[in-house]
DNA sequence: TCTCCATATTGACGATGTAAACTTATCTGC
DNA sequence: GCAGATAAGTTTACATCGTCAATATGGAGA
């Protein structure tokens, strides 16, 4: 049993945490299947059987980014907290993430990048948008009548926090720099509901 | 004067047409520096005299894209229209550009692709936000109190317009299939304001 | 122990962005 | 009108990337 093994076990998982080290520090252009087999001191091919090809490992990346994603925004719900309290902390959570992680973000909701397709992918972008819908049942607003109203409360909380989140992340919220926070957070951004508690 | 000039005369806005064209049929991954010179019928190393480098040919298709963005949302305005109207107009017309033109788009606001320090493109984006925020001003809602009512009332509708147009243009609101529009417009998934005329 | 097969390696190919050296046409100053 | 300077395009070359085919390795089951 050498420190180098020719198989390496749990090559599949390697990768994947290659792949997200690699974008905390080089960002999306950085990410390559070769970079990430280097990092694991693994041949440039080696890849290949455990995802057929680029778009297998971001997609698997994409799955994981997704996995944190739901955790990150239910990491501020605390139970006893008010409805009011835990769509804040939800939709906070969502921005944080966002800009905690701007490359995995980008990577996750990019159109071309991941395969859509994909079960777990999908299973795990449904975990997480299922946050905010578990959330948002029952919030009164003007547009919240009839039987569609939940879907479209849904749409809108989601719409909001991804597009605040991405347009802070490219910076087009600070003016003076892309680095620079925006000026105000998401809760101070967002209309008020009803609460049916 | 032979058909096929040494120098092409204006190759700057070719190559800009050329990946313009490019992204509406082949989408992100067929824009390539060599494509776009191909397409023109150049050499592929000719756009470095004009663009630095492929950052700089996709910032130049990127201001365009705003420019077209821009003038895509004032389309729906009509002067005489009441200022509900013309901001459910200008947001339709965000999300609708969007749709037609899903890959410019995703350049566009792409944190890695275009440089935003440059000054036509910051100019051009800058000319597009201020659409919505002609519209915005003035709209009463609960987070519109105090001397930044104004921002945060933009902040809102540019979130709102910008995470739907990307939600829905990945798909994600639509779980059939990503072709498949959104169950709803954007005007159906708007808070009402109060509108001082 | 022997065989099968998933796993990993090696080498190669075409495509891409970029750089440097070279060629061609247009412009400028006289 | 002409000669040198300069802008605009070409050619060649190189490193890197994703992908494929052929090969090598070692563990699992008989």
């Amino acid at each position: 049993m050498t420190d180098r093994k020719y198989h390496h076990g749990d090559l599949k998982h390697a990768l994947v945490a290659a792949g997200l080290a690699i974008l905390e520090v080089d960002g999306l252009p950085g990410l390559s299947l070769r970079a990430c087999a280097a990092r694991v001191g693994v041949s440039h091919a080696a890849p290949k059987n455990h995802f057929g090809s680029l778009k297998g490992l971001i997609t698997a990346i994409a799955a994981e980014g997704f996995a944190r994603h739901a955790a990150f925004m239910r990491d501020g719900l605390t139970e006893g907290a008010s409805r009011r309290d835990r769509l804040r902390a939800a939709m906070l959570g969502y921005t944080r993430f966002a800009a905690a992680h701007p490359h995995l973000f980008e990577l996750m909701f990019s159109p071309n990048y991941p395969d859509f397709s994909d079960e777990t992918l999908r299973r795990n972008a449904a975990d997480s948008y299922s946050v905010l819908r578990d959330i948002s049942t029952g919030l009164d607003w003007d547009k919240a009548a009839g039987p569609d109203g939940q879907v479209k409360t849904e749409m809108m909380l989601w719409s909001l926090a991804h597009g605040y989140a991405l347009l802070a992340m490219s910076g087009q919220f600070s003016p003076g720099g892309a680095t620079k926070a925006p000026a105000f957070p998401i809760d101070q951004v967002m209309p008020e509901f009803g609460y049916r508690e």
